[in-house]
DNA sequence: CGACATGTTGAAGCGGTTCAAGTAGGGTGG
DNA sequence: CCACCCTACTTGAACCGCTTCAACATGTCG
C-alpha cells in the first residue's frame, strides 16, 4: 500500500503537466518548488464507477476535484426530488468550487463513466494560494469562466428554440473536445438523451426527433452515442438563431448613455 | 474638488460598515489597520443615472463595483442584438467578478434608477487579498454564492411553469429586501415587466397577466412598481410548483452508489 | 434468453407566445 | 397648466411549438 502511494505520487507530479491544473500553475510561472508544493496537498482517489458518486448535495465541502479522465454530471435536486443538471464535466475541469459559500455542496456530482479524480482539500488549496499570487488569480479566473459558461446555459435556456439548443450543446461540447486535443467532428456522448434533455430544459423525444432531423438534413451522422459532425458551419448558425419571441429581447429603455 | 474629495473619502469609510465591504471584511476580523488599507483603494465614482452604463460587455475590465444605493440590471447581448438579462443587483452587492478570466467584460450592467456605487481597481484588490487571507476567503465566497444563485435560476429557466417562475422571482427578491432590513412584503419593482419577464424567459403578456391573476387570488397588491405581499407562504408554494414536465427529472440510471 | 432501461417515432393536446387593440402614466413644449 | 405624445402596461383571442401520451424498437445486463 505505502509502496502504491508511492507510485501515485510519481504518476500525479507527471500528470499534473496534462490536466487543469498544469494550465492552473504554469501560465504564472509556478517553479519547481511551488510545484512541489501543489503536488503535495493533492490527495489521489481510487477510479469512480460509472453512477457513483463524488459528492453529494448536501455534503459537508471538504475538496475540489481535478478530472483526469471520463466524463460526469453536476446537478440539483428540488424539493420534488426532480433533477436539474447544471452542467457536464470533462477532462482537466476543476469541480466543487460552488460549494465554498455554506460549505456544503448544493449540487451531486454523477460519474457518466468510469472516471479517474484528483481530490484537493480546499484549505490546503486556499493556504497555498494565499502564498502564490499566481494560484489565487487562477482560482479567480476559473470562477469567472464558470460564471461566464453559465451565463450562455441561462441565455439559451431562456430564449432559445430546441434546434437552436441542441446545436449549441453539440457546438459547444466539440469545442471542448477539440480544447483538449480530441477530435472536434468525431466523438461519444457519455451522457444520456435524457441527460442532454434535462440539461437543455426539454423533452427527451424532442432530442431524438431533432438528432434524427439533423442527421436527415445531413449536418451530422448520429448513432446511439456515436456523433460524427458533418456540417460545423450549419450548426453553429442553428445555434445563434434566436427564439421567435423576440419581442422584449430589446431595451427600450431611453438610456442616457 | 479637493475638499470634496477628503469628505468623499471621510464618508467611505463610515459607509463601509453599511455596505457588502463590511460583510466582506469584519466577518473574518479586519482589524482597523486593514480596514484602513481596503479603503485607501476604493474609488468614489459620481452618481450613475438612471439608464447609464457602469460598464459594457467588451469593455476592458479593469474594476469590479459594490452598489451603495439603488438597482441595477446585467445583461449579455447576442449576435441579433437580442439581450438576456442575467441578474438585479440590490444594495451591497459586488458585481463584475465575472469578467476576471479574459479581462473583457462579458455583461452589460445598466443602472435601472439613479445609483450610486464603490469602485475597486481589481488588481488593487487581488493584491490586497494576497495578504489579507479573510478578503480572499471572502472573494472565493462570494464568487461561490453567484454560482449558486445562478444554479437556482437556470433550474427555473428549464422546469418551472410560469407562476412559479413569477412566484420564485418575487420571494427571492423579498428575501433580499428582508436581508437588507427593508420590508419583505412591501417594496417596489425598480425594473420594468419587460425586465422582469425577460430574466424569467417570459412574454411580458403573460407577467401582466400573471400579476393580475395573483392580486386576484389574493396572493399580493399590485399599482404600478408598488408591490405588497399578501399571502407569503402560497406565493412560497406556489414558486416550488414543478412543472408538468417531470418527465425526465428523475435519474432512471442503476447507480452503484 | 428474458427483463428492463434506453431510445425512437407518431398523434393529440395544451401552455404560453404572438398578434391586436386599448388604457394609463409621465414627461415635454406651448 | 393643459394638451400632446410616447412608452409602459393591460387584456382578449388565435395560434403554434413543444410536451405529453402511447406504442414500438433496440440494446444491455443478469
Amino acid at each position: 500500500m505505502s509502496r502504491n502511494r508511492i507510485v501515485d505520487l510519481a504518476e500525479i507530479r507527471s500528470n499534473c503537466k496534462k490536466c487543469s491544473l498544469f494550465q492552473l500553475c504554469m501560465p504564472m510561472g509556478l517553479d519547481d518548488n511551488d510545484l512541489e508544493k501543489l503536488d503535495k496537498i493533492i490527495k489521489r482517489r481510487r477510479p469512480v464507477e460509472k453512477g457513483d458518486y463524488l459528492y453529494r448535495m448536501g455534503d459537508p465541502f471538504h475538496s475540489v476535484y481535478t478530472i483526469r479522465a471520463g466524463s460526469l454530471k453536476t446537478y440539483t435536486t428540488n424539493q420534488n426530488g426532480q433533477e436539474q443538471i447544471i452542467a457536464f464535466h470533462l477532462p482537466g475541469d476543476l469541480i466543487g468550487l460552488d460549494a465554498i459559500q455554506g460549505e456544503i455542496h448544493t449540487c451531486s456530482a454523477k460519474a457518466l463513466e468510469t472516471i479517474s479524480v484528483c481530490e484537493i482539500p480546499f484549505d490546503r488549496l486556499e493556504s497555498l494560494s494565499q502564498k502564490i499570487p499566481g494560484l489565487q488569480h487562477h482560482l479567480l479566473k476559473l470562477m469567472s469562466e464558470e460564471l461566464q459558461l453559465e451565463h450562455c446555459h441561462m441565455t439559451i435556456l431562456a430564449r432559445a428554440p430546441v434546434e437552436a439548443r441542441l446545436a449549441s450543446f453539440l457546438t459547444q461540447l466539440s469545442e471542448r473536445f477539440r480544447a483538449r486535443g480530441y477530435s472536434a467532428t468525431e466523438f461519444n456522448l457519455s451522457m444520456s438523451r435524457n441527460d442532454i434533455a434535462n440539461s437543455l430544459g426539454m423533452a427527451v423525444e424532442t432530442i431524438s426527433r431533432l438528432l434524427s432531423q439533423f442527421q436527415e438534413h445531413g449536418l451530422l451522422q448520429v448513432e446511439r452515442k456515436h456523433v460524427q459532425i458533418l456540417d460545423m458551419p450549419a450548426l453553429v448558425e442553428l445555434s445563434n438563431r434566436c427564439g421567435p419571441n423576440a419581442q422584449n429581447t430589446r431595451d427600450s429603455s431611453h438610456g442616457t448613455a
